[in-house]
DNA sequence: TATGAATGAGTGTTCATTCAT
DNA sequence: GATGAATGAACACTCATTCAT
């Protein structure tokens, strides 16, 4: 299948997505023309065009190869035999250290993507939905351990995720900014996502 | 052709607004042609650059005017006088039938917005600080009060917020996709926030 | 309707079709940027879309403007009262000259127009129905008159129009290549058309 | 591996031309890419080039192939020792036929071809002059045994095959659009070429 | 010979912004 | 102040051609 020597297909297309995830973590989509992305991979414009449809597939691709980052993470944590709320704690702080390196990609991934092409949004909303089935799993296996409430796995998976964006912003504050020091710690998070506020 | 005694450059500023507030309601920044948004205003093009600098100045404008919106509705629920928690449960609802007109721009407030100029892009994150202030007070009172926790406020406050966006994109998801009808309903939130999950 | 002063957009559109029927005779359609259009003009690119959908309606717009000169022309020589064989020898005559300055646009006439959006391609396939007419009005009065055969009018005018481009091929020939002067002229083709060629 | 002994140059150059043959006649030269071509033929791109220079030597190529066609048919026609007459009808009926298969590559050659490299529109030239011959050595044989006017015999071989495109009209029209079936066929044009129109 | 990955010039089109009226 | 015609920078995308293998 693969040519005998040297090439790669999934090599290159993966160097040209690496190159977007940089630009696109950066600047706003319309703010990234495919040329900057090209050269940045160190290939010419039509060479993109090779390993994409169009510069909506681009970002679509760049989203779905983040969020299979975050699946990985979930399935790694969820593999180690921790309690589920360890488990949890320690996905909230992976994500936590994740977002560090790709903080405003991770929002675009949460953000509701507006009315481009319906297939290539789909395949996104489908990859949040097996990014969400994979933090449901541990969730699930908390409730059967009694460690958490009884609550439809996925809501809390949904709400779990949300909360990340939290730290997202956080970070974005605190680097360009430096507003209003909040501080929101991922142990905050964590332990008002456990015992809630309520006195 | 003689003006009208009453002119005033607020009220055809604010018809802009509503207009831009409309349109980039459903489209994405880039798909709202200044031309449509001064058409759908019902002035000419060149009329909106003598109440906006520029597009972007009508953007965040946008924006603030919105998260205005949503500060109005923290103070009303903060002077009525009810214990903390009802308030709160009662910012949530409210804020979740804001949510019912503007699904999409709300989601943009607290969507980390990208590197443009930075002037324009400050007055938006103090709007936001004010909206976090807003609600602050509310679970301020509720500390003294002893019905909440005694944690950061304006951290409590931001968590709160960020929840708020899990109802955003239930909506979004529910109207648009018809998908996976996970339901989180604002009660669910809530008691979850107040309770949290841990058994 | 029209503006109190100075400027009319017909005059503005003529001037840019003009200028396309310029490039365009002299050009195939694919290496006739609309930059130069525009330029020829004197207006700047953005200026064409004010005038003209796309691309494609330049170029029709052009075809049609072009068959709407040649309508003219057959109108003209059939309202003149002559015999129509004179009147089908003068619009000969006015074809060839009308040729001397648009050899090649009156070939794309004729020429089959492959594949473009239907609706626009339908607009032109009228105009020549149209023209087509024009000239078999000539045509059924002679036969009228019985000064020609009584073959279907549409059917004779459709061959007409076709021994024009004999012409048009000639003029070609003769100023670009001085290949073998075969030398078709009106009067020949005329004579041809009228007694045939048998003995 | 081993090329198989009787390798011929020709045969794949011949294959490469027939499938660009197909793909030119159904689109637009500007919508067919040398790598559909060159898939069609069941080659790859850069191989293309190894048989032509540059994708006008193709297409000018195609062109000549089919002429030459049509030149075989004159050629043929000519050679039967039918009266010149039967033969030129014949003509008619056999052209009438190729064009069913060649309709949109029949009308460019006998449309001016644009201003590409001179050089090889030239080609195209002479062989069109190569075909008025063949078809004016039929005439030729008419007017010496006094079955046609002496007119020069190229002179009406041009005019012969321009009468020809009426019929490919015919075809496109009736074929995609179905408009007015005026339809003219090969009878009636050859009846009015010999008789003429006039009473 | 044959391949097909890579290139990058070329171009249609959009749209924020300006400015003469 | 209000208008909307005009502008032209910007950008996505195509495809003929090349060349290392």
């Amino acid at each position: 299948m693969a040519k005998i020597k040297g090439w790669n297909p999934e090599i290159k297309r993966q160097k040209i997505l690496d190159s977007a995830i940089q630009i696109l973590n950066r600047k706003e989509y319309h703010q990234c023309p495919i040329d900057e992305i090209a050269k940045n991979a160190g290939v010419a414009k039509g060479t993109v065009y090779l390993y994409f449809r169009n510069k909506e597939d681009i970002y679509f691709s760049v989203l779905i190869n983040l969020i299979d980052k975050v699946i990985d993470i979930a399935e790694n944590v969820q593999r180690n035999g921790l309690p589920a709320k360890k488990q949890l704690f320690l996905l909230l702080q992976r994500i936590s250290n994740f977002i560090d390196t790709y903080r405003h990609l991770f929002l675009s991934i949460q953000q509701e993507v507006k009315p481009p092409k319906e297939k290539l949004r789909d395949r996104v909303h489908k990859k949040i939905g097996e990014l969400i089935k994979a933090i449901s799993v541990i969730i699930e296996s908390g409730i059967k351990k009694k460690e958490l409430k009884s609550y439809s796995s996925v809501a809390l998976a949904t709400i779990f995720l949300s909360l990340t964006s939290v730290i997202a912003h956080q970070k974005i504050e605190i680097r360009k900014h430096k507003i209003q020091q909040i501080d929101i710690s991922p142990e905050l998070l964590f332990k008002i996502l456990m015992e809630g506020i309520e006195k």
